[in-house]
DNA sequence: ACAGAGAACGAACGTTCGTGCTCTTATCGG
DNA sequence: CCGATAAGAGCACGAACGTTCGTTCTCTGT
């Protein structure tokens, strides 16, 4: 505890904005020490190589979405409730993460795709965990009698990823102000379409 | 005109190649004049600059992807079989684009997210014409009787490109071996969606 | 009061970045 | 076959990169 880890908690806080406008790669050091009034050295201390950083960026980002998105979610009442929750607050979440930048998983995943290495690794397996929340919430929508149970989760969770994206693209690229409205009218069909008839 | 222009070309194949597998911004002069043998200044002398260098990346590779992709499609017959010829070529696309990397304009895309400037610029605008493209092919559907005239094209181009976005993201990212099956799926729902009744 | 740990500093390292020069070699029309 | 012109090499630059080092504070526990 004490004064270190308040500052490597702001180190991490202005990394995970930073890396989701220049990406994990174009996150410096140098910048990030610039930003923070602090030195390289001194901010390079916390974490012993830029790899371990990008990681722990990783890791915070996780937790952070933890916190904001699936946690309020699985309060609400299985089944529709619930899973519209999820999506409801990764909206928010990749909308505000505040200022530029977008959701910094979507930026990762195109930087990382086939960079293979240990920051690779961990974000396809937080990757894999989300996808996993999601199939689970509509594993529970099937025992609740009210998705259909012919359907498969995880290609359930797929295709509300791919929602998600391209709501990403419409608005941080294309900067379409129907990316939302949008968004919300896709992930109608898809629910309807696993709604029990 | 002369040797000058295969220098060019060459040097601009090599870029497409590894800006997708490392970015736009990962894109190095001395890293490229290594691989094709050439000294930095020599290849830098054809682009007078990098930033000019990644436009016409972008612009080499939106050409080629015309002609591999847009081009053989609208040999097909209007309707049906011609979204889905745009479909299938822009999957292998993604697919080849050879070697590591994946699809250039996605990775662009979720570089250039929110850092303004004329390569950005440049990208919205060919992925503005790609979208255009997939509305117009849909509205000569709706001309020719099998789409739903009630639909909005622009809405279809979006929703394509999302299953374009996660069909990436499973295959390039995720490795997941049933990305292509996925990818066929929602694309089918989509179509079917989208039939006239 | 003192020892030790933790946190941050400034300076420097070897590399690589993009970008300029100048100079030499190839190419091609008259 | 020659001379203009295009293409590329060679070299150097300032800046920024990640990383290491030795040092200096400021706490905390004894």
């Amino acid at each position: 505890m004490g004064k270190g880890d308040d500052t490597r908690t702001a180190i991490l806080d202005r990394s995970i904005g930073l890396a989701a406008e220049v990406g994990l790669e174009g996150l410096t050091i140098g910048r990030l020490a610039t930003e923070l009034h602090l030195s390289k050295s001194g901010l390079f201390a916390h974490f012993r190589s830029k790899e371990a950083l990008q990681i722990q960026v990783l890791d915070a980002a996780a937790e952070r979405f933890v916190d904001e998105v699936v946690k309020p979610a699985v309060r609400e009442p299985r089944g529709e409730p619930r899973i519209r929750a999820l999506f409801d607050r990764w909206l928010a979440w990749t909308k505000s993460n505040s200022g530029p930048g977008g959701c910094l998983f979507v930026a990762a995943a195109a930087e990382l795709d086939d960079r293979p290495g240990p920051v690779r690794d961990r974000l396809v397996a937080l990757q894999k965990g989300w996808l996993e929340m999601i199939a689970i919430v509509f594993r529970t929508g099937v025992t609740e009698g009210v998705f259909r149970p012919d359907l498969d989760p995880e290609e359930f969770a797929h295709d509300l990823y791919s929602v998600m994206l391209g709501f990403h693209h419409a608005s941080r690229l294309m900067r379409d102000p129907r990316a939302g409205a949008r968004a919300q009218a896709a992930f109608g069909r898809l629910l309807s379409s696993a709604r029990r008839t």
